[in-house]
DNA sequence: TCAAATGCCTGATCTAGATCAACGTGGCTT
DNA sequence: AAGCCACGTTGATCTAGATCAGGCATTTGA
């Protein structure tokens, strides 16, 4: 279910993206945020939506506003891998497509500002910079991309729970630079299994040991606090 | 050890790129392609040589006439994990950074056509679509990368050996659209391990596998054929 | 021409992680 | 409240793939 918070009167679009410099919408000068203002709708949507399912034609795009967006992919025999998370100012879609074999799905409540594939277009044919913004995104998505290749890889179970929980508390809390010791785990352990390419038993062990280990500390099954980040660096091999 | 074939006078850059309109030349008008033209080399790279080293600064870019790139990840201790195959007439390199924790080394005997950084950022600012073409490499990468993902976290040995088959198959030879039956495996099995994320033993075992089992038949280690591709993308999970 | 090195294969064993199974807990519905 | 269901943990067992150990070509190079 989808909650419409307002559909016009934008005065200026995404200033979450702007803030950090990210996003699309910092490329555009004032004229052309009003002009894309009009086209914009801001939602919030709880966690489970799907934003864009795989091979689905979509019609627009969004950026995160806040939130975590969860990129998976499906097999046909119904084995799921996830290949990526995004999160607030990042742009979800899949641009110069209409549909891609990746799909979205919120995975905490998401609040997102989307717009039509056309203003998308419109956009970029007026303004090269934001094109190079996309770039950009699609870059240090690929980065991230092979980043963790190499964990699925290389790592073992061990390492690549501690390089999860790494990875989130880098970006759980899109205002804090650098790493928070104090996080909300996103996922409900079988996602997180999809993500490493485990199984929920291997996640669950890895996570209990390290608590008994002492590096962090569980509440709820989902709120965690890292108590030390040396061991936990150490855990993931790095 | 790199050979120059020749520096100067190229009457049009990088024929090849242009003949399967990817790369970035086909962006560019004659009198750009001329002005680039002059601050290229083509120069023929033998296996091994290492491209872009990892976190070392490079002053330019290349693209591919012909061959194999590996791109590779090493972590502290040692591992390696190749995290992606570059073919002709890809584009090597990273925009707008002057270094990448990826190194790129040629896999087979390779021809580049290269150009210093000044000269792409000089032409991305006159050319919008040039840009345009850089991203959408980066966006075929990263498909490629997830698609990987996929493989790495959740098929098995002999799925994995079986997809790596049929990717090299679909690009070993440019020439060809789809795939071809009779291939040169670029890598040999310590990096087609590294690429699936697996061990030598346990690649060559399955590829015995696949050799009895008359899927295949092997010459010399590195000339494959491929009897039936139905056998074969079964065996991938297809 | 004869080591020594490299690449690939195969066999025997070991183990990390999967699988199967049971159980606890908290949140819903009725 | 009672029952159910989704989620998470833990234990016992099994197995795919790692590890260890040879062995055989082919290449390198002194």
């Amino acid at each position: 279910m989808r909650l419409d918070i307002h559909n016009s009167d934008i005065p200026v679009l995404c200033q979450a993206c702007e803030a950090r410099h990210r996003g699309i919408c910092g490329a555009l000068d004032p004229k052309q945020l009003q002009q894309l203002g009009r086209q914009t709708g801001r939602q919030e949507v709880e966690a489970g939506t799907e934003l864009v399912a795989a091979g689905v034609p979509t019609d627009g795009y969004a950026n995160i506003l806040s939130g975590i967006v969860k990129l998976s992919k499906l097999m046909a025999d119904g084995r799921q891998q996830i290949v990526g998370l995004q999160f607030a100012p990042d742009f979800v879609g899949r641009p110069f497509a209409t549909s891609s074999d990746v799909s979205a799905e919120a995975a905490s409540t998401v609040r997102i500002c989307t717009f039509p594939r056309s203003a998308l277009e419109e956009m970029v044919r007026q303004s090269p910079g934001l094109e190079h913004r996309l770039h950009e995104q699609a870059l240090r998505e690929l980065d991230d991309a092979r980043e963790w290749m190499m964990t699925l890889g290389q790592r073992s179970a061990a390492e690549k729970v501690a390089t999860f929980l790494l990875l989130l508390s880098r970006h759980v809390d899109p205002l804090v630079e650098g790493y928070s010791d104090h996080l909300e785990i996103p996922l409900k352990r079988s996602d997180i299994a999809d993500f490493l390419g485990l199984t929920v038993e291997t996640v669950s062990r890895h996570l209990t040991q390290l608590r008994k280990a002492g590096v962090l500390t569980i509440q709820n099954n989902r709120l965690v606090t890292i108590n030390d980040f040396k061991l936990l660096e150490a855990a993931a091999g790095l």
